[in-house]
This record gives C-alpha cells, sequence and structure tokens, in this order.
DNA sequence: CTTTGTGCAAACACTTTGCAAGTCC
DNA sequence: GGACTTGCAAAGTGTTTGCACAAAG
C-alpha cells in the first residue's frame, strides 16, 4: 500500500493539504476494502488504524479526496452511498443483482456507446465511472 | 389525467389494494409534476390536493407503488431520490449537468449497448431505466 | 363488520456544522 | 507562529415505525 499513500501524499502537498495520521487512516481503510466501500465501512476499518478518529472526520476527508479526484462517490445496489478509490481512469462496472459479482466494462465499448449518443444528439457524456446492473453469467444459469 | 387515474385505480384493485384519495392525491401530485418528482415535490403537491396528508403517507405510497410497478425510483442531480411514472415501458434519459435538460435516449440505442455487453460479458443487462449525465447541445456552445 | 390505510408523534440513520483545541509545516 | 485539521457535541435531513382511529369494500 505504501506506494499507493506517497502518491496521494504528493497530491496532498501539491494542493496545499496537510499528510495527518486521520487521512492516512482513511486512505489505508479503502485500500484494505478493495478500494471501495461506504462511509460506515470505512469509518470501522479507520477507527481499527486510528481509534480517535471521529465520523465527521471520514465525511470531511472524503469529500476532500472527491474534490481532489482521488476517490469517486457512488451507489451500490442498497443505494448506500460507496467511495471508490480512482485507479487508472474512466472505468465502468457490471454488477450482478443476484451474486453482487463487480465485473470491468472495458471502457472501448462504453465510449462506443458514448459516441453513439453524441452522433444521434449531440450530447457530450461525462460519466467517467458507469453501473450497470444485471445478471452475471454464472447467475444466470 | 383522469384516463390515466381509471388504469390506475384497476391496478389497485386487481391487487386488493384500496382507491383512498390520499393515494389520488399523490398520483396526481407525480402527473402535476410532469412524471417525476422528489418525495418532498411529492408532498407540497399532495397537500395542496389534500391539506391533511401526512410525510409517512407519500413514503408508504410511494414504497406501494414501486411495489406495484407504476412508479419506478431514481436519482437526480443532487443524488436525491426521485419518483417517476412508468409509461412505455423501459425508457433513458440523457440529463445536461448544466441545464438540467432532460432527453429521453431511443430504446434502439441504450439496447444495442446491452446487448454488446451481453455478447462480451455473457452478462444479461436488466435496467429499464437507465440515467446518463453529461452536456446538452445547447449547453456546450 | 372486517381489513386495509392513515395521521400523529416519536424514533432512526446518515450527514453536516460551529467551535475550541490540536497538528502540521 | 499561523494556517490547516480534528474531535466533540449538537443540529439537520430524509425516512421509517408503532399505534389507535378512520375509511373502504
Amino acid at each position: 500500500m505504501t506506494h499507493f499513500k506517497i502518491d496521494y501524499f504528493q497530491i496532498f502537498r501539491e494542493n496545499g493539504l496537510r499528510v495527518t495520521k486521520q487521512r492516512q487512516a482513511i486512505l489505508d481503510a479503502i485500500c484494505l476494502a478493495n478500494g471501495h466501500a461506504t462511509a460506515a465501512e470505512i469509518y470501522q476499518r479507520a477507527k481499527a488504524l486510528d481509534a480517535s478518529i471521529d465520523r465527521s472526520t471520514i465525511y470531511r476527508t472524503l469529500d476532500v479526496f472527491v474534490e481532489l479526484g482521488i476517490v469517486v462517490a457512488a451507489e451500490d445496489l442498497n443505494r448506500d452511498r460507496v467511495y471508490e478509490l480512482v485507479k487508472e481512469q474512466p472505468h465502468h462496472h457490471l454488477i450482478c443483482k443476484q451474486c453482487g459479482r463487480d465485473l470491468d466494462i472495458e471502457n472501448q465499448l462504453v465510449d462506443e456507446f458514448y459516441r453513439t449518443l453524441k452522433s444521434h444528439y449531440r450530447f457530450e457524456v461525462s460519466m467517467d465511472h458507469l453501473v450497470v446492473f444485471g445478471v452475471c453469467p454464472q447467475c444466470s444459469d
């Protein structure tokens, strides 16, 4: 995880933000949750790393991360807000309604769809994090 | 709006549910909001039609409507939950992040995208109400 | 008359805010 | 030291629930 942190801390400093143990803990907490978790899950995990951390810090920090573009907010099946670490730029998901499996969609396919919308409606789509729900191969058998 | 109501009331009865003035008011409230509104907006409008209506009735009734499939819940730009009357089956939206304009996407285009996902991942998409955000032609000039 | 639906009030879960104290640089 | 951050406590928001009464069939 260390090599991640270094990058992120760089970003903090570049933006005149400070590197605190809370921000570290929250970053690690998201990593430990495989890069995506609800505020509540992040709070639990971050608390394990820094027992005195407060919920309000979680929310404030997540806002900062979203602002910096290192985290995006999405929504899971239960409509809970989920925060995800941004890895390589735009990425899109196929999520199985039955088992919860989360597959990545190739950018190319989504871009193609966006181009179609562009050519039909002159509408410039700007969603770098599309989430599509359905049923995965394993569950449809 | 009357011809709408008749259909819906039919649905109520077919499901052993009663036709009440509150359900009427809520249905009308959504219609008056062009078929889509937040719970708060629906409450305001329904209150104008039936002053004594309570918020809890709004929520309970909307749940019933969703259960019946005559309303679907989606999300707007501010991440507020929006309830929409289901008209013709699957329909999809392009929503402009700048002006809020709401364009319909032809089903055919979306179906094509879904088929692509199906053939690439054997993933059966089941979203009859896709919402895509971006910038509309008017705002991109 | 029976069952379903409603208003009311209270409880909830989640998120945001003001402020004084703490910390990073 | 000075600006940025945090914990704490309290207030918001939006939604849900238990219950006795009201209304529909």
